[in-house]
DNA sequence: CAATCTGTTCAAAAAAACTTGAACAAACTT
DNA sequence: AAGTTTGTTCAAGTTTTTTTGAACAGATTG
């Protein structure tokens, strides 16, 4: 006898419905756009539309997809807050329900795929200033210090960018941007 | 004698400066952000170097890539206005040079890399609508049309964030977002 | 008009990214 | 404690993307 039979979830219909194959087809579009894997936009296109909370085996076998890139496409898309643990008692499985708040979504994707990304920039362009200020040749080095100047200054604008990002993503409808004091009107 | 040796601009340097080195590396790596190949970054970046204009054959022999890969590679950087074809008199070469303002950079890559897939995504969105409308079950129609609610209200900020990311990135220092009417306090 | 110079194209090679599944580990059950 | 259930890891296989270079096309020159 199963284990859970007795506390079980509803059992999601294993052939995808059509409407359920489109969206998840939107989902891995979008994935692919901010340069994440097809499976992954299949899992959290799955549990997107799903009414209620898959389990690990429901997503491998509704997808069809191996159980090892079920494994670490949940890993990254709770790195990445995009799924949710969901606790069912008697079950000793791991169900799970996707974030639907997109604020939550965007900020925690900006976070973790974006930030990195401008800081260790901002330490590049350090070192790259710290070779320009070798360079003998005078003409050269102005050169040099005039171009790194507008490359700061594209970081500078692109971090200034993250706030406005969040705010306009994160629902509310009119923003009033009070993060980091940027001097946006 | 060479065509051209009376009108040649300055020659560059064959072996790249350090800084220069670094600087690519840095537009190698944005490049791969945005989903672009290394050669498109490397390319890019050792225009953005450069105190002159280069031509084809002076890119491929001091990045070291091949001729097809500059070839296409300018094609790309060309349809999205990142460099610009730069005459020079006496010489039948193509000298590029690079675009240097991020507003135009930007606004163009969003125009052609990014608007075209928003758009398919509303169309997308409808055919989901069409789909969930031929659900018989009551329940789970209604539960489709909560969930393609959702998504089109991510659609629609999307959509919004556009004129503000070309708005921030555009300049101008304090910016007044007179773009689109947006409700942007 | 034959030879040369420039740059493009595209099929094949190389590299990178993604997926698979078998072996493993941890936590229960009996 | 032997057997299950559940999930992870990672080397090998597959697919996709990128790069290469040889063949080609057009324009210019001698």
């Amino acid at each position: 006898m199963p284990t859970e039979s007795q506390f079980a979830t509803n059992k999601p219909q294993s052939p995808l419905a059509p409407w359920e194959s489109a969206a998840i087809e939107v989902f891995v579009r979008a994935a692919g756009l901010i340069g994440l894997p097809r499976s992954i936009g299949e899992i959290y296109g799955l549990l997107y539309c799903s009414a209620v909370p898959l389990a690990f085996d429901d997503m491998q076998e509704i997808l069809g997809i191996s159980r090892g890139s079920v494994s670490q496409g949940l890993k990254l898309l709770r790195q990445l807050g995009a799924v949710k643990l969901h606790y069912v008692p008697g079950s000793r499985r791991d169900y799970f329900v996707p974030e639907l708040s997109m604020k939550r979504l965007v900020g925690r994707f900006i976070k973790d795929q974006f930030r990195p990304h401008l800081e260790s920039g901002e330490s590049r362009l350090d070192h790259v200033e710290r070779l320009i200020a070798e360079e003998p040749d005078d003409l050269r080095r102005r050169h040099a210090m005039d171009r790194l100047g507008t490359l700061r200054s594209w970081q500078k604008r692109t971090e200034k960018l993250v706030p406005v990002v969040t705010a306009v993503l994160g629902g509310s409808g009119l923003l009033n941007l009070k993060e980091r004091k940027s001097e946006v009107i």
